[in-house]
RNA sequence: GCGGAUGUGGUGAAAUUGGCAGACACGCCAGACUUAGGAUCUGGUGCCGCAAGGCGUGGAGGUUCAAGUCCUCUCAUCCGCACCA
């Protein structure tokens, strides 16, 4: 009998295929469990990682299977993007040919690995009935005003003609053609996430202990909530009169008001209104606007990389507690899109108002002195005791925080405010292969959404692409369109979604019933039932962006009324990577391992076997072609001594007495494995161990010959490796036991029960020997027996201390 | 700077509540079977030492009968965020 994984392989998978064997069941009345890998971007060819996601999730819906339930285990394409539009600048495809090509070919590899995805709902993100869907969520959110168009700062590349995402700006230069980048002003399209900034907050605490920890505190500082005071500072009558009266003042805010008796001047980022109020009407020099117009044209990541710098602009602002003139500058550290762009400095106790005024030669007031005598250089950060601060001197930081902001809202000077780093999500890319905004703008009714019964709004599919400015813009007709309020001629929104939109709902849709696809994106009662979904498996990667965007997409459809979900995901397992000498597989290092070629030559189960026992799915996975053989070993092993079997379809039953004592430790390993396989899927997916403890099964196995001890340990070992080396387990549980054996076992205790026990006895902490003893011996007795043992080691000392760990070990402590 | 992790043999790693450090595997060594072995099987393998024994979980202290595990300090590496007032 020759393992011959080729040949298994294809079999079950023909099998599965034909029995709709991973199928949901419609059946809501059976308990559900939702297993969820992220869907891949179809690149072309699926990797190493790809690999682990899906054996990680294979294994867990595989044995939730096994279990009893109702398992959702769906599979999908991502496939909106910017590779396809690369790959169609440079090998001259359609991206839509180029894509879905890719999933074919894709589809097959997954095939190959035996995942037991369910095939009837798969989708593509690019399908235009997904596409349909979502641009009805994004007018929805329209309406409600979650979405909406506003101009800002985006990186632009004259030379290419395109908005580029910040990663894709390279030192200041584009990534494509090298030419500088600039900021220019645009309109796009806006969704209000920080709407739900503190909500995404505050339910992060429902997801501790099952997400990790670190994916929990990177959301966090993500949204980055802080509590301060929020005042204006009001411009002096000289000022107001420079600025021809148009303006009062302006709020700051600051998270430190126990240090406003410290201020000494107050900055503006280059794109607060006074700033370019004063250098539109030219009320400072030329030198000063020119260096204020450089500040303005680097994107917000160049200006943190360069030295502090600005310029004093030539008025004053009030200091709301001490009416003392304070001298307003521009300064490049200033970022507009945090606390109204404007800040009250305090030199003494900020690192970047200390550079900032030793450079200008700006006055440095101390305010706080530290609690303990410590001595600082530059800016005392920290809290302490305030001086020089009026009333509220000799108070601590803390108190006088709330002291300060309670006479400001008392005095009607300010208020408590909490700020968020979180940003509004723009979604618009000036991209050919994307979702189109079903926005149409109209000379007369402005900016109009397209009407239901015309979405969705497609792509033309006679384009070429240049990588030059969008296609959509530039085709001859497709723009021109009618307004559908009035009639009249319109031009379509040429902009198209960030693909990020799409991966927001996907595992809703995968949620909905397919026999409902065409008419609905999401049905409730579905989604009720198989939402949350109960393991989420994906990289590390996306630990910020997709899983805050998921979150808040969940939570403004629940708010529209489509679901009634407040969290998607409520386990999250991130995977490491898989890694090659020490870096990550990647094909500008020529370090990448091919999956199919570790199919082709071992077999999808030693590929997956391999994968889920070199490392604990969490952490970083080290390639080793060695190790893959050892994997490979082993199946062909659990195959070969298959041979002692004899076929039964239900377990055999043993009298455990009667055994000899290697089948009874052969027994106790293999019901031990079982045990470790149910921890295994209740906390951590610790397949290495589970898979280890298999291995040491059969060695014990080996020590023996016992027709039934052999029979009832593959009753069992066919049952825990089956999510593991799906293909070989069904092939020899269809041989030996009719496919039986893949329900819920039931552990039997008789096995654990020991005749003797092995206690360790150790002196003064250190192993010096070992005793085996009845099981109801004394504690006297095993006393006297653990000092025969170790004579020795005690002879002429004097005996200190006595202790007996039942089960475990005696301790003899001694002197001299 | 802030936040999060991680440090254990030649390698990947394991170790409920503090209780035999190194399970399981890779590699290596030896042997068996073989015309042959990059197949298979059996045995050995933390380090030093001929041995008795000693040492050993990044380092230094501490608590304890007992510490990889708890406490204090410290070093190194990795990841995320980063002028957020």
């Amino acid at each position: 009998m020759q393992y011959n994984p080729k040949e298994i392989e294809k079999k079950w998978q023909e099998y599965w295929d034909d029995h709709n064997s991973f199928e949901p069941k419609d059946d809501k009345t059976k308990e559900k469990r939702y297993i969820l890998s992220m869907f891949p971007y179809p690149s072309g060819r699926i990797h190493m990682g790809h690999v682990r996601n899906y054996s990680i999730g294979d294994a867990i819906a595989r044995n939730a299977r096994k279990e009893g339930f109702n398992v959702l285990h769906p599979i999908g394409w991502d496939s909106f993007g910017m590779p396809a539009e690369n790959a169609a600048i440079k090998h001259k495809l359609h991206p839509k040919k180029w894509t879905y090509e890719n999933i074919a070919y894709m589809r097959n590899e997954l095939n190959s690995l035996g995942l037991s995805f369910s095939k009837k709902r798969e989708f593509a993100t690019s399908d235009e009935i997904y596409t349909k869907f979502e641009q009805e969520y994004i007018i929805k959110m329209y309406k409600s005003g979650l979405m909406y168009r506003k101009e800002n700062s985006v990186n632009w590349c004259e030379s290419c003609h395109t908005v580029l995402a910040n990663e894709q700006v390279e030192d200041g230069c584009c990534w494509r053609c090298g030419n500088e980048v600039i900021q220019k002003e645009m309109p796009g399209y806006y969704i209000a996430i920080t709407k739900y900034a503190q909500e995404l907050l505050d339910d992060l605490k429902m997801l501790e202990g099952n997400w990790p920890n670190q994916v929990l505190k990177m959301q966090e500082n993500w949204i980055g909530r802080s509590e301060g005071l929020s005042f204006e500072f009001k411009l002096s009558n000289d000022s107001k009169k420079k600025l021809g009266n148009c303006f009062e003042g302006y709020e700051v805010f600051t998270t430190r008001p126990d240090t406003i008796f410290g201020v000494s001047y107050s900055a503006l980022a280059p794109e607060h209104p006074i700033v370019k109020y004063l250098v539109e009407h030219k009320l400072i020099d030329e030198k000063k606007i020119s260096i204020i117009k450089k500040m303005q044209n680097l994107s917000e990541k160049e200006r943190s990389m360069q030295e502090k710098e600005g310029v004093a602009l030539g008025i004053d602002v009030i200091h709301p507690l001490t009416n003392e003139k304070i001298p307003v500058w521009v300064a490049n550290f200033v970022l507009i899109s945090y606390g109204g762009g404007a800040v009250m400095a305090v030199p003494a106790h900020d690192e970047r108002d200390y550079e900032f005024a030793l450079k200008y030669n700006l006055s440095i007031k101390q305010v706080i002195r530290p609690k303990k005598d410590i001595k600082f250089d530059g800016a005392f950060t920290d809290d302490g005791i305030l001086i020089n601060s009026g009333e509220f001197s000799s108070l601590d930081s803390k108190t006088a925080r709330a002291k300060i902001i309670e006479y400001f809202e008392k005095n009607s000077l300010g208020k408590k405010e909490i700020n968020y780093k979180l940003r509004d999500w723009g979604v618009s890319r000036q991209r050919y292969w994307g979702a189109p905004i079903p926005f149409i703008h109209c000379p007369k009714c402005g900016l109009v959404p397209e009407k239901k019964e015309n979405l969705p709004v497609t792509l033309p599919e006679d384009i070429t692409i240049t990588g030059e400015g969008n296609p959509l813009e530039t085709h001859p007709s497709w723009k021109y369109c009618k307004c559908p309020k009035c009639g009249g001629d319109a031009l379509r929104e040429t902009d198209t979604l960030d693909t990020f939109v799409q991966s927001s709902w996907y595992f809703l849709r995968y949620a909905t019933n397919p026999s409902k696809w065409q008419k609905i994106g999401i049905d409730k009662e579905d989604v009720d039932y198989w939402m949350s979904v109960d393991q989420y498996i994906g990289g590390i990667e996306h630990a910020i962006l997709h899983l805050l965007y998921a979150r808040f997409f969940t939570k403004a459809l629940r708010d529209l009324g489509y679901i009634d979900v407040d969290e998607p995901f409520s386990r999250l397992l991130t995977q490491g990577m898989v890694l090659k000498d020490g870096t990550k597989m990647s094909k500008s290092k020529g370090n990448t391992v091919d999956p199919d070629e570790i199919i082709q030559k071992y077999g999808a189960d030693t590929a997956r076997l391999f994968i889920l026992f070199a490392a604990p799915p969490h952490k970083e996975l080290e390639w080793n072609d060695s190790a893959v053989e050892g994997a490979f070993r082993f199946i062909k092993r659990l195959y070969d001594r298959s041979e002692k079997v004899k076929p039964t379809d239900k377990i055999p039953l043993i009298e455990h007495n009667s055994l000899k004592k290697e089948e009874k430790f052969a027994r106790k390993k293999v019901y031990e494995a079982l045990q470790k396989s149910y921890q295994t899927y209740q906390k951590e997916y610790s397949f290495n161990t589970l898979i280890a403890s298999c291995m040491e099964a059969m060695n014990a196995l080996n020590a023996q010959d016992n027709v039934d001890i052999w029979s009832e340990a593959y009753f069992i070992l066919l049952n825990i490796l089956e999510p593991i080396i799906p293909h070989v387990c069904w092939e020899l549980s269809e041989k030996y036991f009719d496919l039986n054996n893949f329900t819920k076992i039931e552990i039997k205790d008789e096995v654990f029960e020991e005749d003797s026990i092995t206690l360790v006895i150790t002196v003064n902490g250190k192993k010096r020997g070992d005793i085996e003893v009845a099981k109801d011996i004394s504690k006297e007795e095993i006393l006297d027996l653990a000092k025969k043992n170790i004579e020795k080691w005690i002879e002429g000392k004097s005996i200190i201390k006595e202790i007996y760990v039942p089960n475990k070990l005696v301790n003899i402590v001694v002197k001299g």
